[in-house]
DNA sequence: TTATATACGATAAATTTTGTCGTAATAATA
DNA sequence: TATTATTACGACAAAATTTATCGTATATAA
């Protein structure tokens, strides 16, 4: 448990690799997986998806590649982790409400402790802080 | 990432099951299984490593069960997760030092901010203070 | 026009988690 | 004493999740 996925390492060897290039350079996911030693398709979407939620901005063709495009200091690690892997909840009756347990349930109240813990170490943390 | 495993799960429920219990009364794995539908193997094999850390005491043979032996306000999260699922570490690279791609490593101090940052809330949150 | 890059869906492989089974040891009790 | 119900524990099987790969489309620099 509590175990950083591969996706999220990959992220963040990324997203500090993008940060110590000057403003403007771009990265290509080639370049970055080929330096660490990663699968490149992987990183690829991985790098896709922050794309999307506009924490890095893209350019295709050659000499395309990556950059960062939001300051990682305005991003928690909350929604970073949700960017990459969707919805992150400590147990997943967090999010969905079609329990067929719930009667006699008894740790509903201890699991969402535990998650709302959890959870507010990582609202209060910035990308910036973790990779700078 | 994230989740909270069965095997935690089954920990807790069995716990708050049995701080209901009256001093001295034991239930058995059977029993707990029974009444919340979770695997009795499973379930009974979690017990057997909360036992062997002296979290609970078990008696064999008919009428047999468990029942708890420490006082969960004395016992801590990272400790109980442990006990149940070996040394947990946000990623492995915060336990075991034959990683072969140090030299390139970026992301060691991120990663162990992000570790050392769970690590301390689950430190200090105490057992008792998750089951009642 | 070609080569190189992102985008994205499908699928395969690997790993981890979850669950099951078999057997031994222990103890209550009929 | 024999039987039955329990914990203890290791091996294995099944299921789920994560990780990696592949194929194809689209964009763009040169």
């Amino acid at each position: 448990m509590l175990k950083i996925t591969k996706k999220v390492e990959y992220a963040l060897i990324a997203l500090r690799h993008l940060q110590q290039n000057k403003e403007g350079v771009l990265s290509s996911s080639k370049e970055i997986a080929t330096k660490y030693d990663i699968p490149k398709e992987l990183l690829a979407k991985v790098l896709q998806s922050l794309v999307k939620n506009k924490v890095l901005t893209s350019t295709k063709g050659p000499s395309g590649g990556y950059k960062i495009a939001t300051d990682p200091s305005k991003i928690n690690m909350t929604n970073f982790f949700e960017f990459i892997e969707g919805p992150v909840g400590i147990m997943d009756c967090y999010f969905d409400s079609g329990c067929e347990k719930q009667n006699n349930c008894i740790i509903r109240t201890p699991i969402n402790k535990i998650n709302d813990s959890i959870r507010s170490v990582f609202d209060n943390m910035t990308l910036a802080e973790i990779t700078y």
